[in-house]
DNA sequence: GAGGCGTGGCT
DNA sequence: TAGCCAAGCCT
């Protein structure tokens, strides 16, 4: 048996009920910068992880235009402990193409925002049905599970099959001139009821529609592939002192962490690591004293790894910095200043 | 298609 | 504890 379409009018009705006030969820129009940035941030992310940073966000950067004209520290110093920082880095790029481009004027259509750095299918969508309320899908996480349950889908949900599927699922059931509440309804009703682990089917308006539950299968699916076991990785660090500063570095402009600040680091602990670190130094131009002994050692998981960082001390000894752009010496007291995350970020508590 | 990319809460 | 997972996107 095919399933009913009832279930998006019951999925409206229970999500006029049950809809959490959200700082970017306002009555009636929505304005496209606050869903674009509310939906770049949600990303992997929770709600309650989220709000903050929203709130602190709208009000240094309130309009498409002040945030083109933003500084990047500036913008990476705001996501700083958000994570995933490309999403910062991305926006700034795309909010600058906005201003330039279509004249400040976020685009409607999903083709267009597709262009966008950092908007994919999902966001693409959820921006173009909530701020302007197009017929189109926005299936993230929670829309691909609460499909699953009920059309009891049992193909791994991370595939582009299952993902075409849903998206033509979705489309197909909007109710006309709802877009937009529908999308929303669907990830809230997948943040609250139809919840990973044990969704809480006794409290759940479409039970009887779900294929799943028919078939006792509501914990099982949705079925989606098993994740890598963690590696780990160590690294020797060194908090080097001269005066009352202590030097630091930036990080390339791509990949972890990007164009954060850290202390200079090598890779690996045993053996010959205040040797590393000192070519490491001699690299830049500056020859340092390092004391022998490990002042902390810290264990984070972090990025799907386990970090181990063993943290040396230097003193100055000589010489000046030939790497002016990536490396500074910078004044204990302004530290807060530089976007700093990771492991790094814990290491700066020797500093006070 | 697979792997890289953060962080925090929950089990 | 270690793993899983959460409003994904880019390479």
């Amino acid at each position: 048996m095919k399933n009913s379409d009832k279930w998006p009018l019951l999925l409206l009705e229970w999500f006029s009920k049950n809809r959490r006030p959200l700082p970017w969820r306002s009555e009636g129009k929505r304005d496209p910068y606050a869903v674009w940035v509310s939906e770049v941030m949600s990303q992997q992310t929770k709600v309650e992880t989220v709000k903050p940073y929203y709130e602190s966000w709208m009000e240094q950067f309130p309009s498409v235009a002040e945030l083109a004209a933003a500084d990047e520290q500036d913008v990476l110093r705001q996501w700083q402990g958000l994570g995933y920082y490309s999403r910062a880095k991305n926006l700034l790029t795309a909010v600058r193409e906005v201003q330039n481009k279509y004249g400040g004027v976020i685009p409607s259509e999903k083709a267009e925002l597709l262009t966008l750095k950092g908007v994919g299918d999902y966001t693409a969508g959820a921006i173009s049905s909530l701020a302007y309320n197009r017929p189109v899908a926005a299936v993230d996480g929670n829309v691909l599970r609460v499909l699953a349950r009920l059309y009891k889908i049992e193909e791994n949900i991370l595939s582009t099959n299952v993902k075409k599927e849903v998206t033509r699922l979705v489309e197909s059931q909007i109710p006309p001139g709802r877009a937009g509440d529908f999308n929303e309804a669907l990830m809230e009703f997948g943040a609250v009821i139809c919840i990973p682990k044990y969704p809480r089917c006794s409290d759940c308006p479409l039970a009887d529609f779900c294929e799943a539950k028919a078939a006792g299968m509501e914990t099982v699916l949705p079925v989606r592939l098993a994740s890598k076991k963690q590696t780990e990785e160590k690294y020797a660090v060194l908090v080097c002192r001269r005066n009352k500063s202590v030097l630091v570095r930036q990080r390339p402009d791509r990949g972890l962490l990007a164009s954060m600040w850290e202390f200079p680091a090598v890779r690996g602990e045993e053996g010959r690591a205040e040797e590393k670190l000192k070519d490491l130094m001699a690299s830049v131009g500056i020859s340092v004293f390092i004391e022998p002994e490990i002042v902390m050692k810290i264990k984070h998981v972090f990025s799907h790894k386990k970090w181990h960082l063993s943290v040396y001390e230097g003193q100055y000894t000589g010489g000046n910095l030939t790497e002016k752009e990536k490396w500074q010496w910078l004044p204990v007291c302004e530290y807060t200043s530089l976007p700093w995350a990771g492991p790094h970020g814990k290491i700066t508590a020797l500093l006070s």
